[in-house]
DNA sequence: CATGTTATTGCAAAAAGTTGCAATAAGAGT
DNA sequence: ACTCTTATTGCAACTTTTTGCAATAACATG
């Protein structure tokens, strides 16, 4: 069995079924050590199930981030995109190259706070991806 | 001519124009008082300029969100969503029932501030939507 | 106000993402 | 192991978003 295995009794405890289709994700995710296009999940998921179609990654993508178990983060471009979980960081994207660095959580966790007493909404913990200019860019700028 | 002509040398002084296509747009986004979907623009937008086509709409958001005439906002579902530039605050949504307020730009600059020093990005000032729970759903769950 | 430059648009076709529903298969119970 | 329930998938059709390129029209200039 694949170490994707190892999140079927999480599953299973609240109703779910782990699936083939929903292990080849997960293994696609968590040997990519980075976030991924849903379209780019396709691609790989296939190679470890062909059978797995295009409507199941994107449910499958949306079901895993519910339970917890994948990280949607959005792009400049207003997609989204996804990253196993347990990295618990945010990014900062550069919007003049794409270029991008991580941000501790740590980081977030005043306004969190913050957020949550000033508008009464709680849990609040979403992943985050600011823009900026990095600074390569900004030496283009100033010459 | 419309109200949105006034945007007009704002445009030109930069060397860009002032289209029919580009006003209808403005036009929409300054009378709806909230942000709405590419989707819905481009219904609103052709009851103002019929001959209106949907990439169109698509390339104009996204060129008034560069030049700072409109705002493109997250939302849950991995799109983007437009409003009129001028409203600068920032949105926390539910995750249960979809509800929405706003959240004032002020409380975000501090955060904003530390991460510019801490990744040597600067100019970062997007625009958030963050995820929660609001005060009716958490009743719904300690019941 | 006619002209030339080129930013902007429309068209057509492709790519990405979504939906409803019948068929399949996970896994609980026997 | 077999059966039953129903969560999950595949299929097919659809909606949304993107792209390349030729045609159009804004507007600076003379």
């Amino acid at each position: 069995m694949s170490c994707a295995s190892e999140y079927a009794p999480q599953l299973r405890s609240r109703g779910f079924r782990m699936t083939s289709q929903r292990m080849a994700i997960l293994h696609v995710l968590r040997h990519a050590g980075t976030h991924l296009a849903p379209g780019e999940i396709y691609k790989l998921a296939r190679q470890e199930f062909p059978r797995i179609t295009e409507p199941t990654v994107y449910r499958t993508l949306e079901f895993l981030a519910e339970n917890g178990l994948a990280r949607p983060s959005h792009t400049g471009n207003g997609h989204f995109t996804y990253q196993i979980a347990g990295e618990d960081h945010h990014h900062v994207v550069c919007r003049v190259c794409g270029s991008e660095i991580e941000v501790e959580h740590q980081l977030l966790e005043n306004l969190y706070r913050t957020l949550e007493s000033t508008s009464g909404y709680v849990r609040i913990d979403s992943h985050m991806t600011f823009f900026g200019v990095c600074p390569e860019c900004q030496k283009s700028y100033s010459s």
